[in-house]
DNA sequence: CGGGGCGTTTGATCTTGCTCAAGGCGGCCC
DNA sequence: GGGCCGCCTTGAGCAAGATCAAACGCCCCG
């Protein structure tokens, strides 16, 4: 098999239910990364595999916290409303995320699917007790906690002090980029996201999304396939168009 | 003593330079909470205990991350900056409050005291063993990053949905509550950040920012007893220009 | 194939908070 | 004690993006 060919088998098994860890497309980025076979075997004895449908909820702010995800397929979206209706998104999940860890005993975020996805499954106790007795696995999820906190501050920043323009190129490339690096098709870019999801992550309103993406496309800078999918044109312009480093 | 006395007494030696962790005014919240005397005694002998003066920087981005740090005292501001300038300030960390922790080899952000401020300092390498050795810290420091991510959450609905008012008031009541918590003097609040760092905080300008404190004083919902000390007069006002929960 | 509904696009107007400008206050140094 | 400098406040006008409004298009369903 060619390596293209091997990538896509690898691809196409990616979250299988039915596959061992060391099967699982996810493996090089999850929790799992780096265990050795036996410890892999321990925690997918400790995991549910989860088949989740497009648009369900996974879990809501203020629900207990009993289990903690780990998302080997599909695309998760994390937010936060406001009582008035107002919402924030935090972020959009890829395979390989971490999911639901709390430091309390509720959920303090919503959580759901924007595509079908898959995910193993933990029990909050059970995955405590796992990490007690494998402290590298513990590390391994400190480090990504870590990222995720370096991730939240570079989302800070573009709510914080980016113009329309900046956000939306800047969230275009985030999301291209992290989706390479999970071996996710970047090139059209998937955007299961509605614009008003897409508004609510960029701290904008529908309008300004849609006029913005409207204006990339007439620049030539993007071309939208569909509404949910982008082709970047023109790298070095979008990269310029995000904003300073 | 009284209650208050032994409070005081406990809040004197926060920090103390020569002090053993048990005699840390910050052992309640910070990440040697909870280890029994003997593990206690292991990571103290790992620390250098650091004395930090007014405005200084701690690490700044790019820097290797060569060390992560506990605060006992005083208080850092956490930022991050585009090449242009422009600046968004991530927090304002407390005693307790851990720094540094890197997944990558250098630092993502600036750290720079406000105030006079004393850490445990600790070498990367050697920290990490001690967290190998000790999965019941490494499973704290877990928690404690989640509450830092629940925080970035709740700083990025600020900054992505709030109005100008709502934001100065939510930024009241979290530093009043956090410094609640730490046992620090709440009433009046001490300030030590400019109205420039409140700014970049908030995602607003510095004139904005002083006239809905201005406006605030006018309404009696605070008074401004310097500028750098705020007494909250009307509490549920306060609360109620925060927003909706 | 035609109708309905939702999500999106596009346009016109308005508002919030930014920019630009000037003045005030306070702390610190000489 | 006086002056200077940095930070803060206050005011006037402006602009980026929000709001309000309407039309479009696509998909689904009858």
């Amino acid at each position: 098999m060619t390596t293209t060919a091997l990538l896509h088998d690898f691809c196409a098994r990616r979250g299988d239910l039915a596959a061992r860890c060391r099967h699982c497309g996810a493996r090089e980025f999850n929790i799992c990364q780096a265990l050795d076979p036996g410890l892999q075997e321990k925690l997918f004895a400790l995991a549910l595999r989860l088949q989740l449908g497009k648009r369900e909820p996974v879990f809501a702010a203020g629900d207990p916290a009993h289990y903690v995800y780990n998302l080997t397929e599909g695309m998760v979206c994390l937010s936060r409303s406001l009582a008035d209706g107002r919402r924030q998104i935090l972020g959009f999940l890829l395979p390989g995320d971490f999911i639901g860890f709390e430091a309390g005993e509720t959920h303090r975020c919503d959580a759901e699917t924007l595509t079908e996805a898959k995910a193993c499954r933990f029990e909050r106790a059970v995955f405590d007790g796992f990490l007690q007795d494998n402290p590298e696995t513990a590390l391994r999820l400190l480090r990504m906690a870590s990222s995720e906190l370096a991730q939240a501050a570079r989302h800070e920043v573009l709510l914080g002090r980016k113009t329309a323009v900046e956000r939306i190129a800047s969230f275009l490339l985030d999301l291209r980029d992290r989706s390479g690096e999970r071996h996710l098709r970047t090139q059209p870019l998937a955007l299961p996201m509605t614009r008003s999801e897409i508004a609510d992550y960029t701290g904008l309103t529908i309008e300004t999304v849609s006029r913005v993406l409207g204006r990339l496309r007439t620049d030539k800078v993007i071309e939208l396939a569909s509404t949910s999918a982008v082709r970047v044109i023109d790298e070095a312009a979008l990269e310029r168009m995000a904003g300073p480093a």
